[in-house]
DNA sequence: GACATCATGTAACCAGTTACATGATTAG
DNA sequence: CTAATCATGTAACTGGTTACATGATGTC
């Protein structure tokens, strides 16, 4: 599963180990949490399989930097082409089970659910907006050095 | 995880781990796939932990009866009051790549999952009617044994 | 008598977590 | 100079899977 993450993650292009965990939480962490600790040895695998890439980031720090190559590419692209899988899912699973609850813990479960989940929306859509305000700049690249902060 | 699926299906009353996999299959297989090599390491677990027994059930097959104690009751209800968690979606987790597959493959897929998901629900409302008809003839005591097919 | 299904169990393996260790760099 | 954050990594453990072994019972 982290294996195609990652894989994923390259294919926008090359990214630290550190970063990659960043950008996991904030895109999907509501559906998939990653730790550190799964982490470096799934690249150290794909690394020795020869999916990607590995150099020194400069910095100073001990940084790396990833980069998929084209065999990683290929193996991502034919993962995201196979039918979508039957998944776990618990928090249906707890639901299921929700006749065994008092009314009132279930209906505070519920809305405390439905509020996570609301601010988790508004939070990608805020991200949306972003990135679609960035591509209207590239779509016209007149505007793209005026509207730049830097 | 398979520990609270098992309290939770014994508080329908005793079972044995053979219908277990058969009822999970049948009830919450769309979001959850139990395997007997899991299934049984775990049931001897909790047995040691005291909160179910087993007993040999009648039959002359080496099958075992297991029973929700008083302690794995409480452990199953303290569980499920628990807020609803963030959990792993392996199916969002790749329609978040979807970007990068193409549109006819993309469209497959989901139509596809579509379907799945469908057929899923029908069965399910399926499985609603008959619990409904049974509910019926509980409240109504004086057709049960009149509408029986036995 | 052969084959499906019922029924339990084990061993090797795999993906991931938690907790920890280590050290560099930046911000106040 | 101290605390936060950047950055990588390891070891012990957990919760599962797959594949296999074993044998009983029902069905054609």
């Amino acid at each position: 599963m982290l294996e195609y993450i990652i894989l994923g993650l390259l294919m926008e292009g090359p990214m630290s180990g550190y970063e990659m965990k960043k950008t996991i939480d904030s895109s999907v962490g509501l559906f998939y949490r990653a730790s550190f600790g799964s982490l470096y040895p799934v690249l150290k695998r794909l690394a020795d399989k020869g999916v990607l890439s590995v150099a020194e980031a400069e910095g100073g720090r001990n940084k790396k930097e990833y980069t998929l190559l084209p065999a990683g590419k290929e193996q991502f692209v034919s993962w995201l082409a196979e039918p979508l899988p039957v998944s776990r899912n618990e928090v249906l699973l707890r639901i299921f089970f929700y006749d065994y609850l008092d009314e009132d813990t279930r209906q505070a479960r519920l809305s405390e659910y439905e509020n996570k989940l609301e601010s988790e929306m508004r939070r990608l859509q805020a991200v949306q907006e972003i990135v679609a305000g960035e591509l209207e700049h590239i779509e016209h690249p007149e505007n793209y050095f005026t509207a730049c902060p830097c």
